[in-house]
RNA sequence: GGCCCCGUAGUUCAAUGGAUAGAAUAGAAGUUUCCUAAACUUUAGAUGCAGGUUCGAUUCCUGCCGGGGCUACCA
C-alpha cells in the first residue's frame, strides 16, 4: 500500500468522524506538496467547502488536527494555506519504509493476478530493414509487456510478420532482374538491407519505366499499370498465391535473408517474442470469419459479391470485409488473426502496438468483433503511438530520409566509445567489457530517448541533439547507478535499525522511492513507459543532489552512514529495476 | 466535405480541473586538496488567438488561426 492511498483512507476516516460525511477515498485529491510550502503531501479541500458550509482554513485545521491526533505515528504536523492542507509525514514512517524495503528484491513488483495479456508489437514487413519508427514500436511493446508482467500479468509477446504481398514481390522481381545471383553472403550485406536494396531498385526501375511510357504518350495512370516491371510483379503475386514452386522457393530464400538480418537487430535491441505469426499462414483465416458473420447476418453481400458490414448506426460508414473476387482485405486478415490469437491463448486483454495512422482501422476492428459478439472483443486495446519525425519533417523512404535502425545504433555506439575514451574512467576494462559498455550506453541513450515521451504524441528526433548523454537521458541515469555501485562495492548497509532525524536530501529521496510501486502501476494502467522514464530520471537527479550535498562514506555518524547506505541501496535497486522495465541495462561502472 | 489528433521557454519534452506552469538542452555565472564533474549550484526565458463553464482552466466547451492523420475492393 502506498502512502498516498493510506492518507486517503485516513482522511476519509476523519471526514466520517468529524462531520459524519461519507467520502470516497478515490475522489480525494492528494498531491505532493510544492517545495515552497511546509509539508510532504497536500490534500485539496475546495470540493468539500460547499457541502460542509465551512471555510477552507477551518476545514483544513480540523482535518489536520484530527489526522495528527488519531494517526500520530504517520503525521507530525499540518498547515492550511488557501484551501490546501499540507501534511508532514513523520521521519519514523520513512525510516520504517526504508528498513522494510532496502533489501527487498521484489520491491515494485506484484504477485500473479492470473490475467493473460497479449502484446503484439514490432510486426515488420519483410521487404525492408527496420528504421527509427519501428524502434519506437519495438521499445514500447517490449516495455509495456515487461511492465505488465512485473505487476502480475501472464504476458505473451507476439509479432505478426507481414511476409507476403505485392511489396515482397517487388523485391523478388528486382532481385531476379538485377542481382545476377548475388546473395547477402556473396556481398557481405546484412540480409534485411540486402533485400531492402532491391526494393529500392524496384522503385527506381518502375519510376523510369513509367516516365518512359509517359514520354511515349501514355497517360500516367495507364503507364503506372502497364509498366512491365509492375506487370511482372503482379503476375508473381498470382504465382505465389497459386503456390508456383519456383516463386515459393525464391520467396522463402529471400524472406530467410531478411529474418537472418532481423535476428541480428532484434538481438541487439533486446526484442523477443513468445509467438510469431506469419501473415502467409494466417491471411486466409479471416474468410471463415466472414462466412460465419454472413450466416449470422452481421455482414451482408452486395450484388457484385463483395461483403460489407454496416456501421452507420455506430456513426461510421459501411466497411468492406471481403472483395468481390472473394479475396481478403487487411481487415479480413485482422479479424481472422484476432480469432486465432484468442484460440491460441484465451487472453483477457490483447494490446496492439500500432502507429496512430491506424486509429480508425483499430476502432473498426474492435467494433466488428463486438458486433460479432466475440467474447474477447472488449479486451482489445490499441496502444496508439505517434510517428517519429525528423527536424526536416516526416521520414520518407522514397526520399531517402529514413533513419535506419542499424545505422543509428552504430552511430550511437561510436559516440559512446569516443566519449568514454575521452573521460578515461574505465581504462582498466577488458576489450569485451568495453564493447559491452558502449552498447549499454548507446542503447540506453536511444531507448530512453524514444520512451521518455508520451507514446500517444508524435516526437522529433534530431540526430545531432538526440545523441546526448547529459541531462534527461539514459546515460545520466546509468551514470548515477554506477556511482552508487561504486560506493556499495566498498561497503554495504548492515541492516541496523534506524532512528534519526532526516535531512532534506534524505527525505526527498525516500519520498520518491516510496512512490515507485505506484508509478509502475500507473505506467501499466496507462500503457505508458514514459511515466516510468520521467520518474527514474527524477530519482537519479535527487540522488545526485543528495550525493553532492552529503557524504555517505564519511557520514557524521555511524547511524547516518547506515541510513545513507540503505538509501543508496534502495535507490540503485529502483533505478536498475525501473530501467529494466524500459529494456535498458545499467552498468556497474562507467 | 466528414471524422480524429496536436499547438507550452530558442529547441526537445512535463503538468488525475488545483498553490507562483515544471525539466532538459542551448545562454549567463559559479563548484573538484571531499564517496566517479557523463555531476552539482545559481540565473534568465513559454501556455497560438477570442469567448464560455468553474471558487480555480495548459487541462473541459464553442469559434478562429496554424500543423498532422484518417476517410482505398492498399497493407
Amino acid at each position: 500500500m502506498s502512502i498516498v492511498s493510506d492518507i486517503k483512507k485516513m482522511v476519509a476516516t476523519s471526514f466520517q468522524k468529524l462531520y459524519n460525511l461519507e467520502v470516497d477515498a478515490a475522489n480525494l485529491t492528494i498531491n505532493q506538496t510544492k517545495p515552497e510550502f511546509e509539508g510532504d503531501y497536500t490534500l485539496v479541500l475546495f470540493s468539500f467547502l460547499k457541502q460542509l458550509k465551512t471555510s477552507p482554513d477551518k476545514l483544513g485545521n480540523e482535518i489536520g488536527e484530527a489526522l495528527v491526533n488519531d494517526f500520530g505515528e504517520i503525521f507530525t504536523a499540518h498547515n492550511t494555506i488557501k484551501g490546501f492542507l499540507n501534511l508532514t509525514i513523520s521521519d519514523d514512517y520513512w525510516l520504517r519504509f526504508l528498513q522494510e524495503n532496502f533489501k527487498n528484491k521484489k520491491y515494485g513488483t506484484a504477485p500473479a493476478n492470473h490475467q493473460k495479456v497479449m502484446v503484439e508489437y514490432s510486426s515488420p514487413n519483410t521487404n525492408k530493414p527496420i528504421h527509427l519508427g519501428h524502434l519506437r514500436n519495438n521499445f514500447l511493446g517490449w516495455s509495456v509487456a515487461e511492465i505488465l508482467k512485473n505487476i502480475g500479468y501472464d504476458t505473451i509477446k507476439c509479432s505478426i510478420v507481414n511476409d507476403r504481398g505485392i511489396h515482397i514481390c517487388k523485391s523478388m522481381i528486382a532481385w531476379q532482374l538485377f542481382a545476377k545471383g548475388a546473395t547477402p553472403e556473396s556481398t557481405g550485406i546484412k540480409g534485411d538491407h540486402f533485400v531492402g536494396d532491391y526494393y529500392v531498385k524496384f522503385n527506381e526501375e518502375y519510376k523510369s519505366q513509367v516516365s518512359e511510357l509517359v514520354k511515349k504518350g501514355m497517360p500516367e495512370k495507364e503507364a503506372e499499370r502497364e509498366a512491365p516491371i509492375m506487370k511482372a510483379t503482379q503476375k508473381m503475386l498470382l504465382d505465389w498465391e497459386a503456390g508456383e514452386p519456383e516463386v515459393m522457393e525464391l520467396w522463402e530464400k529471400m524472406n530467410q535473408w531478411v529474418y537472418d538480418g532481423f535476428d541480428v537487430t532484434y538481438k541487439r535491441i533486446g526484442s523477443d517474442f513468445d509467438k510469431t505469426y506469419y501473415e502467409s499462414q494466417t491471411y486466409l483465416l479471416g474468410k471463415k470469419f466472414v462466412e460465419e458473420g454472413l450466416q449470422k447476418n452481421i455482414f451482408f453481400r452486395k450484388d457484385d459479391g463483395s461483403v460489407w458490414i454496416d456501421l452507420t448506426e455506430k456513426g461510421l460508414d459501411e466497411k468492406l470485409v471481403l472483395r468481390k473476387d472473394g479475396t481478403s482485405v487487411y481487415m479480413t486478415q485482422d479479424l481472422g488473426l484476432a480469432e486465432e490469437k484468442y484460440k491460441d491463448y484465451h487472453y483477457n486483454k490483447s494490446i496492439y502496438v500500432i502507429a496512430d495512422e491506424q486509429n480508425y482501422h483499430m476502432k473498426v476492428l474492435q467494433l466488428i468483433l463486438q458486433e460479432a459478439g466475440k467474447p474477447y472483443a472488449d479486451g482489445i486495446e490499441h496502444l496508439s503511438y505517434g510517428l517519429v519525425e525528423l527536424p526536416s519533417g516526416k521520414m520518407k523512404s522514397r526520399e531517402g530520409t529514413v533513419v535506419d535502425a542499424d545505422d543509428i545504433i552504430d552511430e550511437m555506439v561510436a559516440v559512446a566509445k569516443n566519449k568514454t575514451k575521452e573521460l578515461g574512467k574505465v581504462n582498466d576494462f577488458e576489450p569485451a567489457e568495453l564493447a559491452e559498455l558502449y552498447d549499454t550506453i548507446a542503447l540506453g541513450a536511444l531507448k530512453f530517448f524514444l520512451l521518455r515521451v508520451d507514446p500517444k504524441k508524435k516526437m522529433v528526433f534530431n540526430p545531432e541533439e538526440s545523441i546526448d548523454f547529459h541531462g534527461f537521458t539514459g546515460p545520466f541515469i546509468q551514470y548515477t547507478h554506477a556511482r552508487i555501485k561504486s560506493i556499495l562495492r566498498k561497503e554495504n548497509p548492515e541492516g541496523d535499525s534506524l532512528k534519526d532525524v532526516l535531512l532534506k536530501p534524505e527525505k526527498d529521496l525516500l519520498l520518491q522511492l516510496e512512490q515507485y510501486p505506484s508509478i509502475v502501476e500507473q505506467a501499466a494502467a496507462e500503457h505508458n513507459p514514459s511515466v516510468l522514464a520521467i520518474y527514474i530520471f527524477q530519482v537519479a537527479k535527487s540522488f545526485n543532489s543528495f550525493y553532492a550535498e552529503l557524504s555517505i562514506m564519511k557520514a557524521e555518524s555511524k547511524l547516518k552512514k547506515e541510513l545513507r547506505l540503505q538509501i543508496a541501496s534502495l535507490t540503485a535497486r529502483v533505478i536498475a529495476s525501473g530501467m529494466h522495465l524500459l529494456g535498458i541495462k545499467v552498468p556497474e561502472r562507467m
